[in-house]
RNA sequence: GGCCCCGUCGUCUAGCCAGGUCUAGGACAUCAGGUUUUCAUCCUGGUAACACGGGUUCAAAUCCCGUCGGGGUCACCA
């Protein structure tokens, strides 16, 4: 059997969309299964604009997922360029090719025809498609036109018939020619419409299966056409179905929706083989129970033959869910790492750290690590480590007011703390004994002294966030409760 | 509008191809309870779906037809 070779061909538009991600991952987990080669090619003709920063963002979003490419514009191959904007050689050629077979035919219709007879046929409730009128040129009016400068486009010869399609996800489905517009594949000024270039690459680069968004069905059977207008050889097709947006309203688009970008999951930072694995259960699964898989074995159980039909939903809170699974699993050294970077990112420590930071880190890490859903959250969860005066919420503040003894409680328990800080349980048993003695209920205890330490009603244990912030600034919130408290009571 | 695709809990899905074992399974979300100093974790339990209508059959979520609903696509864009 012939080795596989797939590819993933995104155009470079300034972001990475998840269902492009998507696609990316069954491809490399296709190729990756049966030993095949993952060809990366940036479909980069059109779109001029920040071609550079938006094509480095697909092999960011790539690199993040893991999803390595055999072939492509970084790592180069025996089928370079992997860039269309640089394989217009390759294409004029081929054009001649197909010219020459007759799979082209020129059209002279102006633009103006073109509306018109659109409005036209739209008028008259006909389907909107080229009426086939230059096809009836005579070879020497032809000739005349093009010694008379005119400029023409290339549309595509479509015959009698109909082509019938073996989906590797659909089953069988058919379509008659007579539904099929005689599209233009090659501009006035020579270069190949997206159609037509699809076609010669996937045959250049020899391409042997093709999975892609359902989005590009319609394109198959043309580009289909044009394979075996030229005898080439037609890859096997795969169309995948299409991510949805979450309220189920068509597919995601980056202008309605962030979650579309790739981008959206890196900055945040949920766990990359978390994320991977929510990736591939859209539109897919290997059973009725499993969903919790490695990369390894997402290698060795994904099939096409699973893939699902119909079009899937985001569920963030899943990929949520998902991300805190594999990050209470990660090891506590691997988890203090992510904390690090994103605190020095935030600018809540500063690098090189010193050894209360180190110390802090750590602290925060451990204290944090069963809370994670995505490394990034770890800023806002532990802000009110790093500012004394940081403002309070509301709910605490209540806590804070309570009760009128709040303040001295306050006060007495910061004069108990000294320096160096016990372990956690044997700051919580000095504590409980501390409120036996004076009568209070540890309840009573620990929410106004949570308030004051941390200007929040949620968090770690009480005495981790102690130990945290280290005795001075314990003790220093804490009276500056008191005064919060007192100023209430009074 | 033409053509094409799709339709199981709120969401992602298993089951459908090879009809019975499905009083439809799992996960997330949600609700209730337990553990707990808050949150989180963890444990237990609950609510919740075969779009609708015909047909075939002893038997249909599973096969057939129709209806309805959703989506995709119809550029000298990709």
């Amino acid at each position: 059997m012939k080795p596989v070779r797939v590819r993933f061909a995104p155009s470079p538009t300034g972001y990475l969309h998840v269902g492009g991600a998507r696609t990316a991952l069954f491809n490399w987990l296709y190729a990756r299964q049966k030993g095949g080669t993952f060809v990366l090619r940036m479909e980069d003709t059109d779109e001029a604009r920040n071609t550079d920063q938006a094509r480095q963002t697909i092999f960011d979003g790539l690199r993040w997922l893991g999803l390595d490419a055999d072939e492509g514009p970084e790592q180069g191959g025996p089928c370079a360029p992997y860039s269309q904007s640089e394989r217009q050689s390759i294409y004029a050629l081929a054009i001649a090719a197909l010219k020459a077979k007759g799979v082209l035919y020129p059209c002279f219709c102006s633009r103006e025809r073109m509306s018109a007879l659109r409005t036209t046929q739209e008028a008259n409730k006909l389907p909107y498609r080229y009426d086939r009128l230059c096809r009836s040129l005579a070879p020497d009016a032809i000739a005349a036109r093009l010694a008379a400068g005119e400029v023409p486009a290339w549309r595509l010869f479509v015959p009698e018939g109909k082509t019938v399609l073996n989906d590797m996800v659909r089953g069988e489905i058919t379509v008659e020619h007579a539904d099929i517009e005689d599209i233009i594949l090659v501009r006035g000024e020579g270069t190949p419409i997206y159609n037509l270039a699809v076609v010669i690459d996937d045959h250049t680069m020899g391409i042997t299966h093709v999975l892609r968004g359902e989005d590009h069905l319609t394109n198959c059977f043309k580009q289909i056409i044009i394979f075996r207008a030229m005898g080439w050889e037609v890859p096997a097709y795969g169309h995948l179905p299409l991510i949805l947006g979450p309220a189920g309203e068509g597919k995601l688009s980056k202008r309605k929706h962030p979650e579309a970008a790739l981008e959206h999951y890196q900055v945040r930072d949920f766990h990359a083989e978390a994320f991977i694995n929510w990736l591939v259960l859209i539109g897919w699964s290997f059973d009725d129970k499993t969903e919790l898989m490695t990369r390894a074995e997402l290698v060795e159980r994904f099939s096409i033959e699973r893939v699902n039909k119909s079009g899937a939903r985001l569920n963030i809170e899943k990929l949520v869910s998902m991300s805190g699974d594999y990050i209470r699993r990660m090891d506590s050294a691997s988890v203090r790492a992510k904390v690090c970077f994103h605190l020095v990112k935030a600018g809540l420590i500063a690098e090189p750290l010193s050894a209360e930071s180190e110390r802090k880190v750590t602290a925060i890490a451990a204290a944090e690590h069963e809370r994670l859903k995505a490394f990034g959250d770890i800023v806002e969860m532990s802000r009110w480590a790093f500012a004394d005066d940081l403002p309070m919420e509301e709910k605490a503040l209540k806590n804070l007011k309570k009760d009128p003894g709040n303040a001295l409680m306050l006060r007495d328990w910061a004069a108990t703390l000294c320096d160096p800080l016990p372990d956690s349980a044997t700051m919580e048993g000095a504590a409980r004994a501390f409120c036996e003695a004076r009568g209070v209920g540890f309840g009573q205890f620990v929410h106004p002294v949570r308030a004051a330490l941390t200007g929040r009603t949620a968090g770690p244990p009480l005495f981790d966030c102690v130990k945290i912030l280290g005795v001075q600034h314990s003790q220093h919130r804490l009276l500056r409760g008191a005064d919060l408290a007192h100023s209430a009571a009074s």
